[in-house]
DNA sequence: TTGATATAGTCAAGATAATTGACTATCTGT
DNA sequence: ACAGATAGTCAATTATCTTGACTATATCAA
């Protein structure tokens, strides 16, 4: 018994089990590009675009490091950065079609994925650990 | 709406956020060579040693990457290793002193986070959460 | 016993992530 | 028109992680 088991490790198996599933599958399907940071990178933009600072506090990364990641998509030609008009110190980040495609995968495979531990651990399961996970991280100490 | 939230992001989130607070408590407990990555592999260092071979498995790392991370932790005097008197090809991986001080505050610390997380949940919560963590990961489908 | 193969680990080089500090350009409010 | 504040870049450094080539020891079989 290396340690007493806690719920770090427990969840660091867990997640790991999916996003290593995530990374393999989307390679799989030809996105080469894809990798574990890139997968948070790329789920936090939204449809429609938004601006490089949004995504700061959205990832929680320093604008350096995001900075580093999207000069990497920008060159894997996965999104483009434009000056906004509306304000020409800020840049507008925006998915290319092979952007779009790759999005349009992974959606596909993480509800695989879900479907494959829905499978494991039943509906009414996965849905109880989904609201625990959300619990856990959830602002406030429950009132009262 | 970035993406679906799928379970996929929850479990990063949780994740990240107890390894964030157990990172920065045992910073702030003067283990400043403590980050996440040492975290998991000095979690699994058994009690009375092991080979580094060992740790291979139970880390699911390169055999190069696992030596780097021990020859940094053995720079910060947390371990040492020493050829192993029954098969002189291997080498035995051993907490030193200021390692054992540093796993006793991880396990308080740990402990205190579970706690934590145990007063946000409720205590029957907190098992069922652990119970799914477990099962997500189980080995097999579960036989019929 | 000798040779073939497997195992345990090292060394070196390079890619990827992530940080810090110093910097430029633009906007906002006075 | 000037003083901040905000958005982003550039450069250097560290940490993490890979691959490939290598040495040393052990095991097994002829």
């Amino acid at each position: 018994m290396p340690l007493f088991e806690h719920l770090g490790i427990r969840l660091h198996r867990a997640y790991e089990a999916w996003l290593h599933a995530l990374v393999e599958e989307m390679n799989a399907a030809g996105h080469d590009w894809f990798t574990q940071g890139r997968a948070t990178l790329i789920g936090h933009v939204p449809r429609d675009g938004c601006r490089q600072a949004d995504l700061l506090g959205r990832t929680g990364w320093t604008k350096q490091a995001l900075q580093q990641m999207l000069d990497g998509l920008e060159r894997q030609d996965v999104l483009q950065r434009r000056v906004d008009p509306n304000d020409k110190r800020g840049r507008l980040v925006e998915l290319t079609d092979k952007g779009w495609a790759a999005l349009a995968d992974a959606d596909r495979i993480k509800r695989d994925l879900s479907a494959r531990f829905e499978r494991k651990l039943g509906p009414e399961a996965l849905a109880q650990l989904e609201n625990l996970l959300d619990a856990m991280v959830a602002d406030a100490e429950p009132t009262q």
